[in-house]
DNA sequence: GATGAATGAGGATTCATTCAT
DNA sequence: AATGAATGAATCCTCATTCAT
């Protein structure tokens, strides 16, 4: 009984797997349900077992670490023993870290409607962790940053969207130094401190 | 001979009005060459005639209207009666009234390459303006901006990304606040200034 | 022991039950084992534990109807209290109403194979007992019918055939009148006499 | 130009054809687009140029043949050089006749989307004829037959579905039989009649 | 300059059936 | 007696592209 399902949820996952892998590797578009098969193991059937249609599969994958990214960035917030600066620090490379094992390479997947999911899910279910430690800096009068939420929007889909390797993989470390000048003069804190905490950005594009 | 020329160049713009309609409708994927001859008034084979490919009509689609971009940022660039931050306004208000008449559009078209084109116009065609003119107030002493050029992508994706009405049109007003203030953060000039600057931003939905 | 297979007994009618039902609701063809499976609230292999195959299923469920159309004829048949035409009243209300009940529902699934297993029914097994009465009343000299086999399946198929609903509900109580006409002139009766026994067949369509 | 258009029609037709013969070997559920494209000699895709979808090729199909149909019962209604019973003999040979290059071989496909159409065909398009020449017969007091369009119906149902092979081809001549001593009645005339009219009926299993 | 008939590879989806448990 | 995960063959349809006229 409970082996059956077991083994269900790891053929589940196996097809999610390779799924992830080919939508990267050539685009949501150009994977055909028969290559996620064949790349999975298991029959063509088998995937519409699990899986309602291709669109199914792309939403549990979407879902699946939207899951993760929360996870990860729950555990930074009640952190009590962070200060703010290092929240900030940690936000940045925990949405760096999880984007760049799966949300990062998920938007280059060539299919809007991805694109489109991602985004959401950076709008509605990441940019308000980090636009809490705003609010908190703000009250706490480590700094003044007005619009909150709306910052924290531009802040993560800038990051997400502009590091865009298509765009031109090179210009990356100048817009990383943009973007915490950016933050140095919205926080009003000193240049160094950003550039500390968006360093790690830089090794996004050579994954 | 003449007519027969300018016949020809009709037909490719009648072709280029209907295929830019049915994008925007359906989406670039989901739009079949019958479809955009049907809808020129043309036979299929006409499309082949003009247009080496369904690629092929999207670039001249792209094309089309990175052209009408230039030409009118190229009229403020080169406008000496206007003062900088003049100049500012009228950059947003231009690239707005492209964007909304055309780009914003296309940019919802649910195609990646889509997506990236207009992006990469942006990027590479755009923002060069507004870097221009941060420049010249750096220069001027008017405010002191680090990295123009990066600066300008930032601001210039941003507005055209984070408006997007499928994240939520509602959001609109509180996103440009958030922007205008971003911007006099930056400038380090008064709220008012880019309040002025952006509320024509506020109609984009509207259209 | 029996427990048991009482238990099996009913799990197969609830399975032939849940069948007919959507045979009739969205047809043989489009019917899949999976629906049955639902809506019959079994798992699918129990489907395949009770019938060979999906025709299996199909050829128990019009078994079962002819097995009742034979109970209910043979009591007709048998009933000694019953003049000739009483006999022939009852052979139409009892047609009818199995019909009504199931075969008239069958009829109509869009199976080819259900309607050709329905009608050789009707023509080996429903018409004969017509046929008898006809043969009957030629020996009583109560009429004088040719070929009462033959014209036996030809009123009952006509009946079954010509009452379909999709041809027209409208023009039943007209075809009934027709046929009854035809019997008149065949029996050689008066008109009112067939009139009484047909009348209730015009409750068909209402069902 | 002209020539194209030709071209076309006629590889409509042969598409119609090969279809067609495919229906009647294997069913129509059972023809697949690959083998009626086969079979045509053209592509797949000329098959969805020139039809909607299988549906539309199917329908095209009736429609040819209810065309045939119209057309030579047409030819037998506007002779006046026909006696009455003589268009009765020419309704009969003419209906099987084109029933038995097409109809009826339609009518055994096994499919009810099919086997409804052609009922729908004769019962609106073909049965009508034999009702005007049952009326004028009645209106010359040549017989007497009430509800001559519910009768014409039921007589041309009857003879396109009582003759069925699949039903039992042994049994054809003592069917045919049967509707002859039915119509005798009916007309009130000889026998001999009928038996000459439906003759011909006798040779069409033998296709 | 324009046409439209023809192509054929490609892809998503359905579903009856099997079988280990 | 019953289950449900897994199968894989089968099928309809789409569509960018070609080319003779």
């Amino acid at each position: 009984m409970v082996d059956r399902y077991r083994k269900a949820l790891q053929t589940r996952d196996a097809i999610l797997d390779a799924a992830i892998d080919l939508f990267i590797k050539v685009g949501f578009e150009k994977t055909s349900m028969d290559a996620i098969a064949l790349a999975a193991g298991v029959a063509k059937g088998t995937l519409y077992y699990h899986f309602a249609s291709k669109e199914g599969i792309i939403d549990a994958v979407v879902e699946r670490y939207a899951r993760t990214m929360e996870t990860r960035l729950d555990a930074v917030e009640t952190d009590r023993s962070l200060t703010l600066l290092q929240k900030l620090a940690a936000f940045s490379r925990v949405t760096k870290e999880v984007s760049a094992a799966t949300f990062s390479r998920l938007h280059y997947v060539r299919y809007v409607d991805i694109h489109q999911k991602t985004s959401a899910v950076i709008i509605a279910r990441v940019a308000p962790y980090l636009a809490r430690i705003i609010e908190e800096g703000n009250r706490a009068g480590a700094w003044s940053v007005g619009r909150p939420l709306e910052f924290a929007e531009i802040v993560s889909i800038t990051t997400h969207e502009l590091i865009d390797p298509e765009v031109g993989a090179e210009k990356l470390p100048r817009r990383i130094a943009a973007v915490a000048w950016l933050c140095a003069r919205i926080f009003d804190m000193p240049l160094e401190v950003f550039q500390r905490i968006f360093s790690p950005l830089e090794n996004l594009g050579k994954t």
